[in-house]
DNA sequence: CAGGATCCGCTTTGATACTG
DNA sequence: CAGTATCAAAGCGGATCCTG
């Protein structure tokens, strides 16, 4: 076995390890839906189905906030914004299909053992 | 620019992408805690400093239930407990892995961007 | 069309105290 | 030691209605 773990070992990183906490139900999705390009409102809406507006519009300010994707309103009537991944976000692209890649292949194992755990209690 | 996004896009993975968005806060921790071997429950109490022990309970039983860790109980007086990743919980660490490299290089852009859209407020 | 405002409820998180 | 019980607070997601 291992020695003592280090009393300090987190306390340098706030939320370091997972910075995208809170809005994650759809921020993942949101990237994958901008990896091809620029999207208005109503076309992220269509994949996203039960999202609703109110929650597609605060999960885009999130991540607008968090430096992920752009949002760029152009005037007129009637209104049209769009929204585009940043280099940020696109630099976020690849550990998120690692992990993609990750759920694909072991998600089964996963539900099973949720499964087997349930059916035993 | 692309076609229009496929409404089909999301329907076959219900929570595929993320299947651990409840009990992150501090599942990736406990994770990085468990990476050298196993550790008993007032040994993983150190280093998560602020967690309390109900919701570390919470979180190792979350995580039992996922099959990435293992629980196993002695008997006897005082109790002892022990928690240990599984082969499902270690191949998670690659992963894992690639997420944190992707914190430490780029947190600092994110908390940028954050306090410029703070302060642009 | 792209959201904002309001209200509501479930879930998660936590502080505190107690127990086999 | 390794939790559980209880209570309280916050976070999160949604329904519905409204507006420039």
């Amino acid at each position: 076995m291992s020695e003592q773990l280090d009393p300090e070992m987190f306390s340098a990183c706030g939320n370091v390890v997972l910075p995208m906490r809170t809005h994650n139900k759809w921020a993942f999705r949101i990237m994958v839906c901008l990896e091809p390009g620029r999207r208005r409102f109503s076309e992220l809406r269509i994949p996203l189905r039960e999202i609703t507006p109110k929650v597609l519009a605060e999960s885009l300010r999130a991540m607008e906030r968090d430096g992920l994707v752009t949002r760029t309103a152009y005037p007129g009537v009637p209104p049209r914004v769009e929204y585009e991944l940043t280099d940020l976000g696109r630099s976020l692209l690849g550990p998120m299909r690692v992990w993609c890649r990750w759920a694909e292949e072991h998600l089964p194992d996963l539900v099973a053992a949720r499964e087997s755990y349930d059916t035993a209690v």
